[in-house]
DNA sequence: TAGATATTTAGACAACTATCTAAGTATAGC
DNA sequence: GCTATACTTAGATAGTTGTCTAAATATCTA
């Protein structure tokens, strides 16, 4: 989980639509889907992108994936985003 | 000026790099380059990217064109950035 | 255990990124 | 005006990204 896979995750549209899906509530991969145009394994690929970076985690309940945000790694991340622009 | 090019700017650790640089002083182009082994036309499109996503501004003295940081700019990002995860 | 539902994996592909070398532009100083 | 210095622009290229379709896997239910 490095500063680079973590700003590259949050530099698309798609991935960043997600996160504040996610930041109401957890939710299913189909449930998410149903907010975008694009296919599921697309928006795979986006959770893949996102659990790499640790700033969504997944869990499964039956047949369906549940996905929810990393909370505790955002910390992290602002105090990273911090210290990039302080002097 | 999006976040999504905002973000992608702040992705590539040589454009941080840059920025670290830049937040201790004003240098130009060619100072920023003894820090890198890539060659002065790589640097120039992360110049570019950079600038594209305002982060930095450049200005001419002479010969020489010296780059700075965009901290006003900073702060708007500072905003979004809490705003993309705040509930 | 067969069929239905939910999701992922594999493989292909067009578009984009980061890099290079070679050539061009801008300024300074003689 | 010529030459040197500082930097950018143009064009090529290998690697990465975001998307798709088709196939595979996992779980539930009858």
């Amino acid at each position: 989980m490095t500063l680079s896979e973590t700003f590259k995750a949050l530099a698309d549209p798609t991935r960043r639509e997600i996160i504040e899906l996610l930041k109401k509530r957890s939710r299913s991969a189909g449930e998410i889907a149903e907010h975008f145009q694009i296919t599921l394994p697309s928006l795979t690929y986006h959770f893949n992108t996102l659990k790499q970076a640790n700033l969504i985690s997944q869990e499964r309940a039956g047949q369906q994936i549940i996905y929810s945000l990393n909370l505790s790694v955002i910390e992290e991340l602002m105090d990273s985003y911090f210290k990039l622009f302080k002097k």
